[in-house]
DNA sequence: CTTTGTGAATTCGTTCACAGCA
DNA sequence: TGCTGTGAACGAATTCACAAAG
């Protein structure tokens, strides 16, 4: 990997343009233009082009830029090398929602677990995805070496959750739940309110 | 209010500062410095700073902030004046998810509607919410006054949906469905697609 | 002292505008 | 001609650093 400073906004983008791509290959779309990919993706043409840059995939002024491999080029960029294994903690009807999501739109996900404390789902099975107790979280955790967590867990948990799996070995977590949690430099976490962002929309489109 | 520009990412900070310092409240704090709100918020004691200058609420250096008058700054400016009326289009796990957060954490919803395409639930009311078939959805937006609706609907449906409901009146849409709806100039969309801020972890988690 | 409020400096991200190419 | 790739210009957002105040 270079060493220059990626920064998240390009990261958003070019996460969504894959997405972009991928449809497209299923529409039989071969190549398209950065303008045509920059109205898709609710951009302008010069950040498409700014952005494929930062990943070094060059198109041709004739054609643009060949649908097929500039997927792969993101997901080259993109995709770590080795698969990744999730936890989802916290099966309500959010967590549940995740999991639905995870299992039929998900990428390179080599193993999925989740927990739970209601005992009437705990041990069974849904989607290949295994529902542990959460008293047991940082044993499965270890033992399967999961490192990536999405927490949807009541906000009193939230920290200590988040706690006990970074100690267990987590390195990223995608927190639903209603609090900031805090944790040391090198931990990913993405902190992720619904009501936080739906005041935001209130506020647009209040006040403008 | 103000003409200068507002940027996206101070209202988000605001935001988060209002939720804070309504913990705070209920903790009891009556004052609080910039550094420890910062440190609460993830952010610099000098962006702190900075936001509140924006909002124009002045604290003092030997107190800092008062928490229950910066709280009510803070709702000042972000709050319309009227009461929201908001739509939920799609009662799946996730719809319902999101209704019951709003029922327990929502703020100023003046009136709140559901649509759905599940017979066995329609003319239900939950939570004060009624549930009305989608068919009928121009219709109850228009005599409801909805202004903002949340999208948790298939991803083929999502963008004629919008199309609808923005010509019966609706002002803003938080969009969870997998896809990037396009709408007029004016109309506020925050697409919120959570297998690309997942994939955001993964990348940030896998390769740093 | 400590902390606020803020002009100035800096960093970061985006857009412009054009050379080079098919 | 119409597009890409990119240096340069621009603009936005953040941080610095210090005067003013208790």
């Amino acid at each position: 990997m270079n060493l220059e400073k990626i920064p998240e906004k390009k990261i958003e983008r070019l996460i969504i343009y894959r997405k972009l791509l991928n449809n497209l290959k299923y529409e039989g779309k071969s190549n398209i233009f950065s303008h045509k990919l920059a109205e898709l993706a609710d951009v302008t043409p010069a950040q498409v082009r700014r952005d494929l840059m930062g990943i070094h995939y060059t198109g041709s002024p004739a054609n643009g830029y060949d649908v097929d491999e500039l997927e792969k080029s993101i997901g080259l960029f993109l995709d770590s090398s080795s698969g990744i294994s999730l936890a989802i903690v916290g099966l309500g009807k959010l967590g549940r929602s995740l999991l639905d999501y995870c299992y039929w739109r998900c990428l390179n996900l080599s193993k999925i677990v989740a927990f739970d404390v209601n005992e009437s789902i705990i041990n069974q099975t849904i989607y290949d995805c295994k529902i542990y107790h959460v008293n047991d979280i940082e044993k499965v955790i270890k033992k399967e070496e999961i490192t990536i967590a999405i927490l949807t867990v009541p906000q009193e948990e939230a920290q200590q959750i988040a706690d006990k799996i970074v100690a267990a070995g987590v390195k990223g977590i995608l927190n639903y739940s209603p609090v900031i949690i805090h944790l040391p430099e090198g931990i990913i976490v993405e902190n992720l309110d619904m009501m936080l962002v739906l005041e935001k929309v209130f506020y647009f489109a209040g006040n403008n």
